[in-house]
DNA sequence: AATTACATTACTGTCAACAGTTTTGAGAAA
DNA sequence: TTTCTCAAAACTGTTGACAGTAATGTAATT
């Protein structure tokens, strides 16, 4: 996962303990509908604590994973067709970018660990999914070993906190295209191989085609 | 403003009540220096509220203003030659999206409120700036325009969140180059340009070039 | 039977107090 | 005078309680 900087392991919070984690956990685990008030009083319950720490964690989600309205409380923010357009327009933005810096400033090691993780998906592909790389984990795994490539901790944060996340609670949910696995990976061939040549214009267009066909594969998969 | 979509007034946080602003007023009025321990209970006192609010609060700019590490309390981030490096890349990527999405979805009154800006923007370089358009604050105006004219909600609030947000803060302690304004001026007129062309292509071009030199002004000016 | 008015309940927003940790500062030893 | 020890002070993290507001359910009326 790179070992450029100093990688503030990011991820929504990591303050005081490891509480939010485990609201998440709760949260997502499909206990509370999407539109459905979340009682805070309830989570403290569940969780074994205050409402304090509950009220913070929760604040801290708002806008992204939570709605919060004056008087009356929180809601899980529900995943349309257009949230989920958005959110794949915004990754191509950044991600282009982070395979642009990538291809500049990533080392051997950054590299090789790439390679690897393309062995990994080869393997799923072929049947003998000897393990590790599920689909949507392993997926997350390559673009987020591209995102720590590029050396750019502001933009690791902002696709932690912001898309990634949200894009794991709609995965949940929903399945993928079919034959998506086999095309991404040849995707993913295509930006390692501009990242080996440091050919950064390339390494983003590739990015960006990639994503541009994972948002439409996305989107075909939302209405089944 | 445009008046597209629901736009979520953004801005880092809207729940209960105006104490957020407040803070972000006390906090960047420069009572605090840059790496200095902020008080909780010295905030509470000066607002005029229970610690409660004021660690929610905090709670919510964590990472983006401020810094916080268990049981030793929050910090302000302080913005080094890095760091602004890295909101100008995010910026790049961002509003090179917005521009180019404002190129297929923005109104014709989007495109009015775009000229009319260009117009203030002009007077003010030519010295009879009558009111509006000070340096800075209407340039922000010029680029909230264009992401707003995108559509797109999600990509504002991450901007506000993240990125302008931050910017603001950093402004606040650091001067332009002398000629910029002049030189942003052109670079605006282009970006417009492909808007009314409904050139998506060259408007994130456009867009990412003018980012690209304010970033090396901003860079710049650092070193005074 | 359906509808409205009202009292009860539940929940959010806020506060003051407590426990545990870090920092500060005074006093003793070198 | 400087350094080390240790107790006091300050601060963070958390809790339970209180005030105000929205939702709920009952009873009376049409």
């Amino acid at each position: 996962m790179s070992e450029g900087k100093r990688d503030t392991d990011s991820a929504t919070g990591q303050s005081p303990d490891g509480l939010l984690p485990r609201l998440l956990e709760t949260i997502s685990s499909g206990h509370f509908a999407p539109g459905q008030r979340i009682s805070e009083s309830e989570l403290a319950r569940q969780l074994g604590v205050s409402r304090g720490p509950i009220r913070e964690a929760l604040g801290r989600l708002e806008g992204r994973v939570v709605e919060r309205r004056p008087n009356l409380g929180v809601r899980l923010i529900e995943m349309d067709r257009e949230k989920l357009e958005e959110l794949f327009r915004v990754r191509e933005a950044l991600e282009g970018m982070a395979a642009r810096l990538a291809a500049e400033n990533s080392t051997n090691t950054d590299l090789q660990r790439l390679t690897g993780l393309l062995e990994q998906h080869e393997r799923v592909i072929q049947g003998d999914a000897q393990g590790g790389y599920l689909q949507g984990i392993g997926d997350e795994d390559f673009h987020v070993s591209i995102v720590s490539a590029s050396g750019c901790g502001t933009l690791k944060r902002i696709l932690m906190d912001e898309v990634y996340f949200q894009l794991r609670l709609h995965r949940r949910r929903s399945g993928t295209q079919p034959g998506r696995a086999r095309a991404a990976l040849s995707e993913h061939r295509a930006i390692v191989d501009a990242l080996y040549a440091r050919n950064p214009e390339r390494a983003e267009i590739a990015m960006r085609e990639h994503l541009r066909s994972a948002r439409f594969s996305a989107l075909g998969a939302l209405e089944e």
